[in-house]
DNA sequence: TCTAAATGCTACAGTGACTATAGGTTCAAG
DNA sequence: CTTGAACCTATAGTCACTGTAGCATTTAGA
């Protein structure tokens, strides 16, 4: 039986993140000492483990809740395991694209800037005038 | 004078996002009408725009408030707006770096995926065994 | 001038995925 | 038996907004 600190370092998470994940429904309500302290199995440090990962890998809580689902019935197709990677790939590469875009605008942003004055400063005359640049307006986080 | 609805059509902003940059003090409060609605000059509208291009180039709020206090001294020297954009930049690249490797291993993942059962996915798989990859820790929003 | 629709107001809750804090309790080593 | 580390719950904060509720005001047409 691994107490939650032991079960947080095992994962190279912290303990805070394990509760939250049990009251989010990503794991299961462990065991717990006669003291009220929680108490894990090793299923549970594999479950955490695959939640980590995923997460590493840029799925979201929602598609990780899909994931875990479909990953107790292992005799399914695996079509919507690949249909939630797939769309979290389509993801990484649509933040991909977005954050080259804005690259290259900071970039030459930069390297068009002189060190003069801030009244002659490249960077803000392009920040104060749009139409200089070329930027997408969707969001890059 | 415009009210907000015609300056948030002209920003394409929303209204609310308005009202927060005025409670962030990002941007400074407008007159009011005998009713008490907002009644806006060009000169806000040109803050709003230039708030809203560097947020689309990845600015967070903390530093488009620096760079808002430094453009009000034209004539000091613009070192300060260099740094700030240089640091945005850095996070950009290092946010590419990182989205990158994602992308790898996705598509590697999604490629040996074999359409079968799903104890047999090699998603799954790699998924369960944090030690058939090569990912980074750090986060990618 | 009246009316109805559109727009505006404040205040507050929610998003995602945690992180941090406060104030208390339990556990394990010595 | 003591002490200090680790644990507990509950709550607030992060970032940059977005959405909602329940009103008040403005504006255009009849």
């Amino acid at each position: 039986m691994l107490s939650i600190g032991v079960l947080a370092r095992r994962a190279a998470t912290n303990v805070q993140t394990i509760r939250f994940y049990e009251l989010e429904g990503l794991m299961p309500p462990p065991s717990r000492s006669e003291g009220g302290q929680r108490r894990y199995t090793l299923a549970h440090a594999d479950r955490l483990a695959f939640i980590r990962h995923a997460r590493e890998l840029g799925f979201p809580l929602t598609a990780i809740r899909e994931l875990l689902t479909l990953v107790d019935k292992p005799d399914q197709p695996c079509a919507e395991v690949d249909r939630v990677t797939s769309d979290v790939l389509a993801d990484v590469e649509a933040k991909i694209i977005r954050l080259e875009s804005l690259r290259g605008e900071l970039q030459r942003m930069v390297r068009q800037c002189r060190r003069g004055r801030v009244a002659d400063c490249r960077i803000v005359q392009v920040l104060k005038d749009h139409t200089h640049s070329s930027c997408l307006s969707k969001e890059h986080t």
